[in-house]
DNA sequence: CGGGGCGTTGACTGAGATCAATTATGGTGG
DNA sequence: CCACCATAATTGATCTCAGTCAACGCCCCG
């Protein structure tokens, strides 16, 4: 038992059993660690990365432009996040990647990843399974995008941080590093970075939460996910 | 050589090489076929299914509801998808599933996914990489919904259901049937009835489409890929 | 032939975008 | 420690795309 197990070993270990023996074969193919700053793209669209990564440390997130120059952020990714475990078996990227602040990463070459899976089913199993909460957190932002008003959508996207960030010890009293500018959040959620502004006043009028600088404090918790209609179901945390 | 080869081995054939016995064991799994009317619900958000499911002809839908009663329809499915593979890893559903129209279905107990996967790595990874594509593919909605307007949006969706329907051989002359009604499309989109009427008025007007009834005629498919700014590459239909 | 679902159109409304300043804030060099 | 700069937050005024409401027509099916 470490007592601070490796966070790829964490992560995979809650989504499916794993063996000591699978456990130690993992922890091997993910020695290589990388840094990096902030603000900086990991992948670009269009290219055909040779590995994947696991987030030890910062955040990340996914997005796309269009060829207006508008930016959709796809996803956001917290520490144990495998966040493009897709490049192994999609060998073109159909979207960038970036670092919201200073990452560190595991780096897992695809060619370990197709060992590990190919003689492991149940690492296999755990990194598919990883893909596929991916996948249920890009379906519930696909409801904020399409049938939630711009408060509802952006309770629920914090919301969904506190809980992603609370799986992995790193929201103590629903209090979380919030590294986003307001003109990221509105990229995500298809707003303006005004109107982002604007329901963020609504949200700490309501005394719902308390948002200076990066760190957001959720002040009501219970409001908050009303406001949201926040059922965490779709981050399948409990096996 | 098949002449008319099962749609799930021809798809997943299509992701990965698979071995002719591979062929045969997934032939031989999903040997079950069960046919369903449409406008019926497959599977409940809640429910934990014990079954997955290829589309073998007929189209559906996943979906989510508001508690304000709002729909969001998160995916299409067309002849060949495994629309819910992740039933299989994930027990409970977070989305429901219905059928547009009459559909016929090979059912795939999550007993045989599992053992199909432990014994043919190949398989597992096919099936992956559908689940890897289906995620992609909503990952571009999101750009819909949230950086592109109405008319940029509507054009998408159409040239993704011709350019899907057409890799499964359903769209000679880029025409497709659509069930789809006008409200289905907008609650695709985020947007109301009202609204995509007006929409697809637009695009008939500029004579990109022809739309009467259930069937889709694309005139000007260039312009339509422009409107659209439609790049299949998300896709992944090229290996 | 009558009713319900769907498509179509018009009039009005509204949530959120855009434009344009102005005011923090945090990092940097002197 | 402080002036300086760039970036981000904030606010007000105005505009617009898309929603809502309401009516009517069409068509299929019983």
């Amino acid at each position: 038992m470490d007592l601070q197990p490796h966070p790829l070993v964490r992560r995979l270990e809650s989504y499916c059993p794993l063996t000591e023996q699978e456990r130690q074969v993992l922890r091997d193919a993910s020695r290589e660690i990388a840094d990096f700053e902030g603000d900086r793209d990991l992948v670009r669209e269009g290219e055909r990365p040779v590995n994947s990564n696991v987030l030890l440390d910062g955040m990340t997130f996914r997005y796309r432009l269009t060829p207006e120059g508008k930016r959709q952020i796809l996803s956001f990714h917290v520490p144990g996040d495998v966040f493009d475990a897709q490049s192994f078996l999609l060998a073109e990227m159909d979207h960038s990647v970036a670092t919201l602040t200073p990452c560190r990463l595991a780096v897992l070459p695809h060619r370990a990843v197709r060992e590990l899976t190919e003689t492991h089913p149940g690492i296999a199993r755990a990194l598919w399974k990883a893909t596929l909460v991916d996948a249920a957190i890009a379906r519930e932002w696909m409801v904020s995008l399409g049938r939630r008003d711009a408060q509802q959508a952006l309770a629920h996207l914090l919301c969904e941080l506190v809980a992603r960030l609370d799986a992995v010890g790193r929201a103590p009293q629903r209090s979380i590093e919030l590294p986003l500018t307001q003109t990221e959040i509105g990229d995500a959620l298809g707003l303006s970075n005004v109107h982002v502004n604007r329901t963020i006043r609504e949200l700490r009028e309501a005394r719902l939460i308390a948002l200076q600088g990066r760190r957001l404090v959720v002040l009501d918790w219970e409001r908050l996910k009303a406001v949201a209609a926040f059922n965490p179901r779709y981050l399948h945390h409990d096996v």
